[in-house]
DNA sequence: TGGCAGTTGAGAATCATTGTCAAATCATCT
DNA sequence: AGATGATTTGACAATGATTCTCAACTGCCA
């Protein structure tokens, strides 16, 4: 996840409903421990008999994303994959194989990018750090 | 940049010629000290006169990057971008607005993702780490 | 100079992601 | 309930980056 949040969204009047696909979305991502795609998660949906458009899949992901309940992060093919997270800034610890998760946190490594950034100056921060690897079961 | 690197290569019976096309976007590269896009680096070339197809630019950074000339890495857009960079390992604090790269290196930040992922029991670790910002020039 | 593996480029093909827009839903107010 | 307006959805088109295809071309070496 970044460290950066959006909070503004100007039009802060606008209603969000909890409709049936959104449920849905949020239910799939609840049943599921570990990093999935769009179009995994919409997979898993339909397998549940449950049926939800591609496109609002990944509109309700974003949101989601958006609002802090869930991380997004890139696979090493460039995807965008989700999870749904735990509230605190944390890093994760992904099986490149089936998608299996463990947070991490590392305070020391938060503390060090902020300061060689604002030691060369940059500003408006935000950064990456995702750890990739083969889980103990899958070998 | 990732930790992981590409060795074995099976068939490293194979010629490398060091053509025309090849030493164009080498050039491209050796003149540029930013992160550019596969996209950027050909129409660089391009402008200076310089013609190779655009699938050989992104054969040529692959088989670069491969060889470990060059980093590659995803801008927040998820957008593959390439920049030759010193040989040691590294990672990168990155203007999202032009590209300006400052090499960074954590020997701490290092130690601690192998000592996490090996903690959880992960084998064939790789990892990414890059911090994105806004550089002095760009306000 | 011939032969050939390695290389190239134009264009098609993939694929993830986003945009379009009419139809469907929902919330609210008579 | 019925009307009304905003929000949401989904089928499908459109993008855009990256890869694939394959015939033509080239660097190398006998
Ligand atoms: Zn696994
Ligand atoms: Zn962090
Ligand atoms: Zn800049
Ligand atoms: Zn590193």
């Amino acid at each position: 996840m970044t460290s950066t949040e959006a909070q503004d969204d100007t039009a802060a009047r606008s209603t969000v409903r909890p409709t049936r696909q959104r449920r849905a979305v949020a239910a799939a991502l609840a049943g599921l421990d570990d990093f999935r795609s769009a179009q995994e998660i919409h997979d898993l949906i339909s397998q549940q008999g449950g049926s939800v458009g591609l496109a609002t899949v990944y509109r309700t992901l974003a949101a989601l994303a958006e609002a802090g309940e869930v991380d997004m992060l890139r696979n090493e093919d460039g995807e965008a994959v989700w999870r749904s997270c735990s509230d605190a800034h944390h890093h994760h610890l992904v099986c490149r194989t089936c998608g299996a998760t463990v947070e991490v946190e590392g305070p020391a490594v938060e503390r060090w990018t902020s300061a060689i950034a604002r030691e060369h100056g940059y500003a408006d921060l935000s950064h990456t750090l995702e750890i990739f690897g083969t889980c103990p079961r899958c070998v």
